[in-house]
DNA sequence: AAAATAGGAATGAACGTTCATTCCCAAATT
DNA sequence: AATTTGGGAATGAACGTTCATTCCTATTTT
C-alpha cells in the first residue's frame, strides 16, 4: 500500500471524466479510458459493474467536490442575503473557470438520458435539507421571507441565479468570450437584479 | 408526386431528431432511425453523406424553424427595447414548450463536440449581420446606446436573457415543475431586469 | 501458500456504411 | 393506346470495424 491501491479508481475517474468532457460520450472507449488511467481494461470492471455505473459515479464524485468547495470555508456564516447569494453564484462560476473539464462533463452529462434519470431519482429521494440544493434553498426562502427576493417557486430562482452563469462558460470554454474578474462580478451582480424583489 | 417524393429526407431528419432527443446519441443507431423514418437504411445515406452530416443537417433545419417562428410575423416592427425583448425571449420560451423534442435534440447537441464545433464554424463566418444573431446583436445595441440596458459584452447579455429559459425549460421538461403562462412571464420578465440598466 | 487484485487478449454483439439489386415512373417507341 | 425502355431513387443483406464485457493468467498482498 504504497502508492496505489484504489486510487486505482480515482485514475479511471479522472480519465473517463476526461476523455469524455473532451470528447463526448462516443469519444470515450473503455479501452481508451484505461490506457489514460494507466490501468488495465479489466481493473475498470474491479470498481465499476458496467460502463453506466461508471459515468454515474463520476457525477456523484463530482457533485461532492463542488459542494465541498462551496460550503467550506466557512462559507455559510452571516451576511446579506444578496452577499450569500453573490459568494455562491460567483463560487460556482469560479470553480468551472478552474475546471473547465468538469464544467463539460456536467453539461453533457446533465443534457443526456443520464441527467434524466439522475434527476428523477433526486426528486423521489428525501426532499435535501441537506447539501447544495437544502444550503440554496434556505437561502431563497430566506430571502424571499424578508421581501429581498421575488416570491418565485424555487425553481425559476435557479434558473435565474444558475441558467446564466452556465450559459456563459459555455462560451468562456469555447473562447467565445474571456471571462476576467470584473466580468464574472458583473454577471453575478446582473443575476441579482433578476431575482431581487 | 403525390404524397412522397423527396420528403423522405424530410422523415428521415424528424426520425434522428425524435430519437436522439429521447435517447441520446447513444440509443439512436441508423437501423433505428431508418425504421422510424419508414424508410430503408440505404436511403439515409442517400440523403446525407455520413450520420454525423445528418445529426448537423438536424441542427440547421432546427436553427431556420426557430427563426421563421421568432421573426416571422412583422415581430420586428417598432415598440420599447423591453418589448421587443419580451417578445423574443418570451417567443423561444413558448417554441420550446410546443417543441420539447426540438428542445431536447439542441439541447444534447450543443453540450456535445458536435456543438462545439458547429460555434466555431459560426464564429468563424459571417459576423452575422443576418438572421437570429444580427438581430439579437442590433436589439442588444441599440438597447445600451439608449442607456436602457447594461453595458455588457453581447455574450454576456445573451447569457442573462438565453440562460434561464433553458434552464427552466429543462426542468419543465422533466416535470420537476410546471410552467405556466403567468410563470413563464413573470421569468422573462426576471430576466429583464437582469439585463436593464 | 493462499487470497486478492491487476492485466489484457479473447469474445460476441452492435454499429455505421456499402453496394448489388429492385422498384418506380416518365419518356420514347410502336 | 399500348408497350418498351432508361435511369434515378430506394432498399436491406452483407461487411468490416469497434465496442463493452468476460475470463483466465500473472502479480502482488496477506
Amino acid at each position: 500500500m504504497k502508492i496505489t491501491k484504489a486510487d486505482k479508481k480515482a485514475a479511471v475517474i479522472r480519465a473517463a471524466l476526461e476523455l469524455i468532457a473532451e470528447r463526448g460520450f462516443h469519444g470515450a472507449p473503455a479501452a481508451n479510458i484505461a490506457a489514460r488511467a494507466r490501468v488495465g481494461v479489466g481493473t475498470i470492471y474491479r470498481y465499476f459493474e458496467n460502463k453506466d455505473a461508471l459515468i454515474v459515479g463520476i457525477m456523484h464524485d463530482l457533485e461532492a467536490r463542488v459542494a465541498a468547495r462551496l460550503f467550506d470555508e466557512a462559507y455559510l456564516k452571516d451576511g446579506t442575503a444578496r452577499e450569500r447569494f453573490l459568494h455562491i453564484s460567483g463560487g460556482l462560476l469560479n470553480y468551472y473557470m478552474d475546471n473547465p473539464l468538469d464544467f463539460r462533463f456536467v453539461e453533457q452529462f446533465m443534457n443526456s438520458p443520464y441527467g434524466a434519470a439522475f434527476c428523477r431519482d433526486k426528486i423521489f429521494g428525501e426532499p435535501s435539507t441537506e447539501g447544495v440544493a437544502g444550503a440554496l434553498r434556505r437561502l431563497f426562502e430566506d430571502g424571499m421571507d424578508g421581501g429581498l427576493v421575488k416570491p418565485l417557486p424555487l425553481p425559476v430562482l435557479f434558473s435565474l441565479s444558475f441558467g446564466p452563469v452556465m450559459f456563459i462558460m459555455r462560451d468562456h470554454i469555447l473562447g467565445l468570450i474571456t471571462l476576467d474578474e470584473p466580468l464574472m462580478d458583473a454577471t453575478v451582480k446582473a443575476c441579482w437584479d433578476a431575482i431581487k424583489a
